[in-house]
DNA sequence: ATGTTTGCAAATCATTTGCATAGTT
DNA sequence: AACTATGCAAATGATTTGCAAACAT
């Protein structure tokens, strides 16, 4: 059963982050957000925005994303979709309809847990900064990967 | 060209950190290894700890683990492999010999980011924990996550 | 009226850093 | 000797929390 809108007090905060999140893709941290927010709302303080994103992703309204471990970002689309993170910039690009596999399946056969979640993540590098790299340098590091054991 | 030693001193604090890692293979953080590396070398400091795993992890000898966004976590197995998180407990377990896909490939087709990097990371929910589920609950937890959309 | 939420400031917690001293090569 | 690493303590930075006042239902 999905999870209801729950009963709790939509306050002039809440509204405004939610409209804020939808209308910036960019994945932003709370303190990104938090600018945002105050050219709307001038008085709302950084711990009411904390405190609505974790209330929001909580209750399934928003998502929040680890995929940058200094700070979280936020996410108002809620549709099953990854994320890729720029090796250069940080910048955060979505990949939606990733085709499906049995790789749960298949994890559960190499260990002794019982695999509940996949949560794949992906590095790259954003199409601005390709832009200023070179291509050869582009080839080199589409091949490091290949140096590990 | 895989990296060599680094030329750096080996400090005895330096090669028992190895040490010490190389024998707790529970993917310990900073301050569990600072607690372990401390009964053989009492005086030492949790900087010298951080120290060291960073220098380390740069140097491609220790791998530095983000699977848990609260504290880093560091793994002396440098082969290839990938980590699953329980949920209850937050104890980490490996996988190795995951099948090789295209994923990336795959991925490459629906972004404009050139992806260089795969980091699939997993939850669920280790033995021990198992033992302590009742198994109606343990059925309705795997099937939790085609509730969203 | 009642329980939630807010703004503010202070607290927390992992990690990093400055500095004088000690250790490695 | 020359330079790197250590211990200690203080700094940092994201996030959380206590509290009294303001607000939503």
């Amino acid at each position: 059963m999905r999870k209801s809108m729950p009963q709790n007090r939509m306050t002039i905060q809440r509204r405004i982050i939610i409209e804020e999140l939808k209308q910036h893709n960019s994945h932003p941290t709370a303190e990104q957000l938090y600018h945002i927010v105050r050219e709307s709302l001038p008085r709302i303080s950084l711990g009411t925005i904390y405190r609505n994103l974790d209330f929001l992703s909580k209750n399934n309204i928003i998502r929040k994303l680890d995929i940058d471990k200094e700070q979280a970002r936020y996410d108002a689309v809620i549709k099953e979709h990854y994320h890729v993170r720029c090796i250069r910039c940080g910048k955060i690009g979505d990949i939606f309809n990733l085709p499906k596999t049995d790789i749960e399946k298949e994890v559960g056969k190499l260990t002794d847990f019982v695999i509940v979640d996949y949560l794949p993540e992906f590095k790259g590098i954003c199409p601005e900064c390709i832009n200023k790299t070179k291509s050869e340098e582009l080839k080199s590091i589409t091949e490091d990967k290949k140096e590990n054991i």
